[in-house]
DNA sequence: GTCTATAGTCGGATAGAC
DNA sequence: GTCTATCCGACTATAGAC
């Protein structure tokens, strides 16, 4: 009861607007976004966005980067584990198929939560259409994300890691979820889901990694993660 | 030189902002696209958007209508020919993966060709924020694509085709096509490609085509197409 | 059918009180 | 740091001449 009243509270509406950023660019786009529905969301008022971040575009630059920020500290780690057990000892085609199964699963959980927080929207957006905002993007994600997963490809065909085709393999990978990122109400509708269940969830994860291992000439995984 | 004069000049005046709204709208979407530079780029005036669409709405409407009849153009004949191979002789796996290489490598030319006019844009910004625009981008194209898609993964597979295994696993096939259309900034960056030139197309093309058909267990295609 | 001119609305930014 | 009130510019839509 006698916690320090309004402690960083600038701070906090910094951060609600940067998290209704995200919703609301991702949702809306940049142009779609207006200022008035961008603050309302965060419960702030318009004024606030031109005093944090002096204005819409500052806005749109700090929710990028937490965007890049959030998405490397998940392909940080996994992307460390990953080297080390390519690096350890050789592995074998059933032990590469469970690492592809940790990684796309890996990135369906922890980039593409359920929980829509708009940040799978945003990286799209950007892609079609980069700005400033891409490059921020890419240092932070998109290239981490490439080099993990073309020493996987690479590593799985038998390839250098950094040759052109083993970038591009590894690119290709991506593949494996956009379908069910950018293009989820395809396949929403062509099933008839009106929502995604856990179970479904589980069900179209567990394909697309088997095919994710069946394009690396890997088994399917031995059995879940 | 005694060509009837103006001959449907409206009429071309509705086709150039048709045009030009696949163009601006697939760049910049919606709310980012102004009647003004619809119209501009059309080479015609605002009022022009307001007297054949009744406005900026019906025009995108249009658009999509456009886009959805075009991309159908060639998925219809595509998939009566794929139809007709997989009904005529159970084809062997060779057979199978030179039929993936020819959809493959006829959605990216047909469909996404390199000069851009938009329409993958156009496609990809609908599924990610479904107007109603979608219904008409799904009935005429995303479905029937689906169902050509998964009639090939089912055979492939040995699945029945209406199974909902067999319909994701269609879907899924997407995912050969979709890193290198929306996320083709990303490779270009990677790669250091300023350019597209028509021997990395091809490359490029022969890799998606050979994962489309690895991740099928089908052999990757004797030779080209 | 095409154009210019303009009306009416909305959104981003800012001034200034608290 | 937060808020209200307001300005100004840009946008869509429309009226009306040709």
């Amino acid at each position: 009861m006698n916690d320090i009243p309004d402690l960083d509270r600038g701070d906090e509406t910094k951060q609600r607007l940067i998290a209704a950023g995200l919703m609301v660019f991702g949702r809306d786009g940049y142009e779609g976004a207006s200022t008035r529905r961008l603050a309302a969301e965060a419960g702030a008022n318009v004024a606030a966005i031109a005093y944090h971040f002096g204005g819409k575009w500052g806005l749109y630059i700090a929710v990028a980067r937490q965007v890049a920020q959030r998405n490397g500290a998940v392909v940080g780690p996994l992307s460390e584990r990953v080297a080390a057990e390519l690096a350890a000892a050789a592995p074998g085609p059933d032990a590469l198929a469970r690492i592809v199964a940790r990684v796309i699963g890996g990135l369906m959980d922890g980039l593409f939560t359920l929980r829509e927080d708009g940040r799978a929207a945003f990286l799209i957006r950007e892609m079609l259409a980069p700005s400033e905002a891409f490059d921020v993007l890419y240092e932070g994600f998109f290239l981490p994300l490439n080099r993990m997963l073309s020493a996987l490809a690479a590593t799985a065909l038998g390839l250098s890691p950094d040759e052109p085709a083993a970038v591009m393999r590894g690119h290709l990978l991506l593949g494996t979820v956009m379908p069910l990122i950018a293009g989820r109400v395809v396949i929403e509708r062509r099933l008839g889901w009106s929502e995604i269940t856990p179970e479904r969830r589980r069900q179209a994860i567990a394909m697309a990694v088997a095919a994710a291992c069946s394009s690396l000439a890997l088994p399917p995984p031995d059995i879940l993660d």
